[in-house]
DNA sequence: CTCGGCATATCGTATTATCAAATATCGGGC
DNA sequence: GCCCGATATTTGATAATACGATATGCCGAG
């Protein structure tokens, strides 16, 4: 029901198994509860009636539950039930979790969060990349780049590089902590495809401004790579801010 | 089996019930998995088996291994079983996640990793607070910065509302995805505590300069909260790193 | 009328047994 | 020697059953 289809074609980090039956089940309870239709506070069914109504059995559910659980969605209890927790214990940073809100659709003021914490992350892992980063990982970095400029106008082609090259950044730093926040940019990246549609976004893929982060990190510059990347991340995320200005005004005067 | 006992003496934002069986089950492995004894690669007995080892029923086991999927540790597929993934792959800022690694022995390299993002966060955090924290959120802080004064030498009663200071500070950034990194802050704190040890602990609560974060953030002064944080930050992260030399060295010299 | 303790119904928790589906491996046929 | 299909193994999924914990509400005491 619904596949999370995201626009980079490849599938994400996804920890469940989309083919398994309670990775289906969590999945489509997730997107419940991010629709608002089960919201914080809110108990769901007991178990014996739930299963029946998502007709599955009984364990595929508590399985699918267990899932949600962990990842700070869901809280249960006997005697209680199983309780929606409030947002501010769910794992945001969460892969699963981060595509289950890009899916909803309240994703504008979503996109502002996402855009912020790029901006506080992605100059500094630069600036760190241009200190560490292995002869490998600097390949890594150029190979991505290479591939961007090798789509050239094709968009389609473009992102999976993009977002390669976001991501190697990020592994370039050497630190195991920065990695997952990857996902991270996986997901705004797609919103931003998601908001700002075909029209403008030859323009996001700003080549120029790539290219100087890596000649920053290359030459082992860490002040001038995070000054590109702080400059590369503004002017994307400019566009984003315009396109949902655009739909806003869209929605409002349809 | 050997509960993970965070110094702060609180229970972290666990998702997984502590008291449920599988809880436990999920607990028990990934301490295996954290001490490498099921190092990435490795395929877990299978559930029949392994289910009789634990002594538990195999759904119990099944649980477990879900919970455990869900935060991208292991990975199952039929015919293969259950394989621990690469780390690259575990998510690194889930709070479980964290405190698994946290009660692994091999902290050393983990705690650097660990204040290099606190330094790249929360100054930026502390930055935005001061330009957009509501008077509840200044109010707060506030009340955990007085709670540290009145703990005064008591070195156990500081600590949580230090670890408070920190998070509410973060919490007043008004952005969501910024709040779930305070698990990283968590873990640090207690993990700064179990290397310093108490010796030198004392100077890790310099009050004088969180007041400083503080004064700067009521004052809606953006950039001296920034440098504020950071230089609070890199006190105390400079006193974890020498008592890591030195537990490093009584370590070889002993 | 209010409060406190106790019974109970209602949840999730846990076990067991059984079958289905997927797939690596091995062996036979071409 | 190579390919392809049977087979064995492992997870996936269901069902039936019993248990344990605990909110809830009743009832009696004050």
């Amino acid at each position: 029901m619904g596949e999370i289809a995201l626009p980079t074609g490849q599938q994400p980090n996804r920890t469940y198994s989309r083919r398994s039956l309670h990775g289906q089940v969590a999945n489509e309870i997730a997107a419940r509860i991010m629709s608002g239709e089960f919201a914080p506070g809110t108990i769901l069914p007991n178990e014996a009636d739930f299963s029946v109504k998502l007709k599955v059995s009984r364990t595929a559910l508590r399985e699918a539950i267990k899932v949600l659980a962990a990842k700070g969605l869901v809280e249960s209890r006997p005697k209680i039930g199983t309780r929606i927790r409030p947002r501010d214990h769910w794992n945001m940073l969460d892969p699963d979790v981060l595509a289950w809100q890009f899916a909803s659709d309240n994703v504008a003021s979503f996109a502002d969060d996402l855009a912020e914490v790029r901006q506080i992350i992605e100059p500094a892992a630069a600036a760190l990349a241009a200190e560490r980063a292995t002869e490998d990982q600097l390949a890594t970095i150029e190979r991505a780049y290479l591939d961007m400029e090798a789509a050239g106008e094709d968009l389609e082609a473009s992102i999976e590089p993009d977002l390669r090259f976001h991501l190697s950044i990020l592994a370039a730093t050497g630190n195991e902590l920065l990695v997952p926040l990857g996902s991270l940019i996986e997901t705004a990246l797609a919103s931003s495809i998601k908001l700002s549609g075909s029209e403008s976004s030859q323009e996001i893929y700003a080549l120029p401004k790539h290219k100087a982060v890596l000649d920053a990190i290359r030459a082992r510059d860490a002040k001038a790579a995070r000054v590109a990347m702080r400059t590369l991340l503004s002017e994307s995320i400019e566009l984003v801010r315009r396109a949902i200005e655009r739909e806003k005004r869209a929605a409002s005067g349809d």
